[in-house]
This record gives structure tokens, C-alpha cells and sequence, in this order.
DNA sequence: CTGTTAGCGCTTTCAG
DNA sequence: CTGAAAGCGCTAACAG
């Protein structure tokens, strides 16, 4: 069942360089041989052995991508984008999960080497592997994320808090919230556009979920929790969510205590998947189309030229997709 | 950077062999030269290709994944769970995605067997390649459907709409919907055990969306078409829909007119993913984690025994998950 | 316990 | 245009 060149070779009678020759793009080959071999190669259904490719060549046409959680709807569509541009190129995937943990993290980046992929594209779980994975010979770059050492493209997430803050303000809201784990670059965007503008985000108005709580059921008792903290009322009347799952959570907690969204409270999410497309939450919408069309870019680009330059940082622009749940009806 | 077993061999003062003997395993090695040879590997940061051990031992260790979409977040949760039980196993997972597209599922078996994958695990896009599949001498095993020619864990989808139909007559519900693409087994079951119980289900009462609305602005558009074509009379106070994306999609389209889940209408969707958790929607439970490792057991078991063995269907049984979309309240 | 040797299946000079 | 031959990095007899 399963053939080889040489085997091909005879049945073709030519040797086993010429059926190569013609697998490999038929350059100087006679057409009749070349025939021969096709012919042969269609009826046994003979596919060639990409190992023994890949030894010879050293390259495997493969990418690792190590993403850290498939909670988030977001990942999914990121995963998506992946493969399918990374097929457009002629590549593969090989998809490891490391879960948020470094460790696991670093033996999927082993692995990767191992098996001899051209390149990696990374989601990473933070700063503890980027300086080791860029002293690797194997190109990398960072998605999602912006990190020293290595490509990156990411997000302007700073830009993104002050979207949103500006959006509240300019709304009317006098009280805003904040919903997310730990305090990160979308909140000091969104804080400092805050002050800018002469408002001020309250501490206590910080609901902090911990960043364990990838999954619905601690998210939830997390903001359950905040909630009963604060006796149910909410001091803010918008607030900004670090993702959509969080803002769907906080809306349907709030909904529970007769909190109606958006006749009295606003909110924007994160990530703009299609929880908030088919909830009709307002959302910052990450281009990720674009991102992996980028990260590919540099990809490519740097498992091209062996010429090692400085890592770029791209950070791509949000933009506010503006839906039900930020649109003003009587909060303020 | 990128070392050989040679150049360990010479760092270490033995042969390359006894780098290959520590590596893999360390018998009948003496310690000194063991010792001294992990040394070396640990300094120079040595790890072994697996392209060479894979056209040598001619197995990979990778095992070809092909789905079918990433739309609905139930293969989120499928590819999480093949992910982590693979490595668990000591395997890697090539991901592919078909889209529905037999054309691309054969290339992506194709590239699976070039690639010298140990085994395949499936959902299949129809029938069309399934046949030639079984015939090839990697093992492979469908997931989440049951096909002939092949090993296959699916669930008994009947038996899902029989449960769902007895649920809703068990509550008092005399009008039935069902919202879905093509009449499936999950329809049947649901229809008959409709009539068995003496009750209908009406021909208009089917929401019938595209095969192609794995998308949501699609499936809005069918739903919406559906509502406005009855007049925005829903002729049915509870309905099973195929997964939760279109259970959701019509509680939301519902509710823009004025029609309340549960009070006026009861839902019970299908997968019981986070969607079903977070929005509080009753839903078929699919016992993915089991789903998938008795795929496993099935696969490794195929992989090791050469004995090829009539294929197995097995057929996982659903659980209905209730919460608040079927918790009648003043239905019927 | 360890080194030597012969490939795994393919690509790629090098001659002819 | 085509065959012979070397070798990618590793494993696994086979001798010693």
C-alpha cells in the first residue's frame, strides 16, 4: 500500500532521480518518461514522503502555533485565520494549547524544533519564554500580543481604553466602571483618557475578576461576588469590559437585579467575536484577519532572508463597533 | 545552533550510537558516558529531529485532525479535548479544516498520509471520501458522526429529539417547532416520538435555515425570513433547535417581537456549549471529553493491533441540560 | 557495555 | 535528458 520512488521508478522504468524530477516540477524531463510516471503515480495513488523531504531539504513546510486558551470565541477565529492563510502559503499547522503555562509553554516550542518547523506563531502566556524563543534559529513572531525580542503584532489596547472612554464621555456618563482582570493596558488607556477629560475611575468601580477565571462558572461567581460586595448597586453607569464573555456575564448578572443594558447601564466589550455580534454588545474590534496577514508577512519574511534585524512591534488600530448595549437611553 | 547526534558524539567522547542509546532511554548504557553525554545535550541545548526518527521508525507521532468548521464553539471544545488527550498520549495534532469542502478534506487526508501521520481523526464532511478512507493503511476514526466503513463515536441523536419531545409533552406543551438545516436524525427521533405520543409536528412549524448558514448573519437573515413569512405568529409554544448558535439566534429574534422565553416560548438547543451555560438556554448535552477518548481507544487500538477488525459504531447517549429557555412559566 | 554499519525515502550534484 | 551516488539525522542490528 505504501510506495516509494523506487518502487515508482521501476514500475515506470526510469530511475528513481527522474521520478523525483518529475514530482519536483518536471524541469528537463522527457515528456514520454514524464508521462510514464504520472501515469504510474495516478494509478497507485503514490504520495510522496514528506519526512524523508523534510530531512533532506530541512524544512518542513510546517508552523507551530502555541495559543493559550481556546475559552475566548476569539481564539477560535484566530486559529481559523491560521490555518487558512497558512494553507494559502503552503504550510501547515501544528496546534498546541499551553493552557496560560509557561512550562508547558516551552516544551511545545521544543517540540516545534523537533519536528523541524519553519516557523512559530505565538500566543505567549508572557514574558518567560520570548528572550529564549528569540535566540532560537527558527523565526518566530508573537500574535495578539506586543512583546520586546521578537516580531510582534498586536493590538494598540491603550488606544482601544481611551476609544472607549472617549465614547462614554462624549455619551454624557459621569461614572464609569471597569471590567477585567489585571489591570492592563486597555485600563490605563481608559483611565488616563478618563483624567484627560477631567473624570475620574474609581477604584471600587474596578471589577476585578481573577485571571484564573477562564472559565464561565468562576467568572461568574467573580462578579456574583463583586456585586453582593458593593449590596447590588452599581455606582457606574458604563462600563468597559476586558472581553465580551466578561461583558455578557456582568450584563446578565446585572439583568438579574432589574439592571437593564442599555437603559441603565452601558457597556462595551473586547474582541468583538460573535457573542457580542449576536447580543448586540457594543465592542472594540480586533482586525484579525489583518494580524495574521501581517504576522505571515514578517513570518515569511523572516524565514526568507537569514538577515536578522531588529524585532518589530506592530500595533494595529481598534476600531468601536457600536451596537445595542452602549447605546445611551436614560442612563446618566 | 542546530546540533546533530554526531556533534554530541564528539563533544562527549562516544559514538553516536550511545547518544542515540541515552536518548532513547538509557539501557545498557554505563552511567560515566551517560552522564556525560546528557551533559553535553543539556549545554548545548540538543534536541533530536524528528523528521529522521520519523522516516526511520516510520511512525510520527502526529496525528492528523480534520473538522469541519469552527463556527459552532462545540468543535472549539472538540479540538481542546483532541489537543490535550493527544499529548497526553504522547501525540501532536495537525490540525485541518475542511469547510464543509470534500475536495479540501481529501487533500488534507492526503497531506496527513504525506506526512506519515499514525492515524486520522475525522469529522467527515459527508459521505463522499469516507469509503476510500477506511481503505487506506493509516487507521483513522470518525468523530462526532456515525459513518459505515469506519470506526466512528457519534451520539445517538434520535434519542436526543425523543428526549426533547417527551420533555416538552411532559410539560404540556400541543404545538411543536423545530429550527434547523436539513432534516437529520435529530429530527426524526424528535418527530416520532411527537407522533408516537399522539401529537404533530406541523410542516410549517419547521424553520428551515440554509446548509450554508454557519454563519450568523446568515442564519439571522433565514430566521427573520421565516418569522416575517408566518406573519410573526409563531404557530408553537417550544421548539428543539440543531445547536445552540440557532436556538440563540431565535430566542433573540423572538423576543425583538415581543415574544419572552420562557413565558410565551420554551427552547431546548443542541451541544450545550458556554453559549447554552452563559445565556441560561436548556440544551442536548454532548459528552465531548468521553466522545473523545473513546476515539482514542478506538484509534490506539488500530494503531497498535495490525488486525483489521469489522468497524465499530458507537453511539454515546445525550442528556437533556435543563435551564431557564424550557422552564415553562404560562406556555400553553 | 559500545562502536561500526546499513539503511529509512528523498533530493541533488555529478557525470555521461 | 537521465542514471549513479552521496548523504540529510537517526535507529537498530551486529559484532566485539
Amino acid at each position: 500500500m505504501k510506495m516509494t520512488m523506487k518502487e515508482i521508478a521501476k514500475l515506470a522504468n526510469v530511475s528513481q532521480s527522474t521520478v523525483s524530477r518529475v514530482i519536483n516540477g518536471n524541469t528537463g524531463v522527457n515528456e514520454e518518461s514524464a508521462k510514464r510516471v504520472l501515469d504510474v503515480i495516478d494509478k497507485v495513488g503514490f504520495i510522496p514522503n514528506k519526512a524523508a523531504q523534510t530531512l533532506k531539504r530541512s524544512h518542513s513546510h510546517i508552523i507551530g502555533v502555541c495559543i493559550t486558551e481556546t475559552y475566548n470565541p476569539y481564539f477560535i477565529e484566530l486559529i481559523d485565520q491560521l490555518e487558512s492563510q497558512a494553507r494559502k502559503h503552503g504550510y501547515n499547522i501544528l496546534l498546541h494549547n499551553s493552557n496560560h503555562n509557561p512550562i508547558q509553554e516551552w516544551e511545545s516550542v521544543q517540540n516545534f524544533i523537533s519536528r523541524q518547523v519553519d516557523g512559530m506563531i505565538i500566543v505567549p502566556t508572557g514574558d518567560y519564554n520570548v528572550e529564549r524563543i528569540s535566540k532560537l534559529s527558527t523565526p518566530s513572531v508573537v500574535i495578539t500580543q506586543n512583546r520586546k525580542f521578537l516580531d510582534s503584532v498586536g493590538l494598540d489596547h491603550a488606544l482601544a481604553g481611551k476609544i472607549v472612554a472617549e465614547k462614554f464621555i462624549h455619551s454624557g456618563h459621569k461614572s464609569f466602571g471597569f471590567i477585567g482582570t489585571e489591570p492592563d493596558d486597555k485600563y490605563f488607556g481608559y483611565r488616563m483618557a478618563l483624567n484627560e477629560n477631567g473624570m475620574k475611575l474609581k477604584e471600587e468601580n474596578y471589577v476585578q475578576l481573577e485571571e484564573s477565571s477562564t472559565n464561565n462558572i468562576l467568572m461568574r461567581r467573580d462578579i456574583e461576588s463583586y456585586l453582593n460586595q458593593v449590596g447590588n448597586i452599581i455606582d457606574f453607569t458604563c462600563a468597559f469590559a476586558a472581553n465580551d464573555i466578561m461583558a455578557l456575564e456582568f450584563i446578565n448578572a446585572a439583568k438579574d437585579r432589574g439592571i437593564s443594558v442599555p437603559e441603565d447601564l452601558n457597556i462595551i466589550g473586547f474582541d468583538d467575536t460573535y457573542l457580542a455580534k449576536i447580543m448586540g454588545i457594543s465592542s472594540i474590534h480586533q482586525p484579525i484577519e489583518e494580524m495574521v496577514t501581517t504576522t505571515f508577512e514578517l513570518l515569511l519574511n523572516r524565514m526568507e532572508n537569514e538577515v536578522s534585524s531588529k524585532p518589530v512591534q506592530i500595533k494595529l488600530k481598534p476600531t468601536l463597533i457600536e451596537r445595542n448595549s452602549s447605546n445611551l437611553v436614560r442612563v446618566p
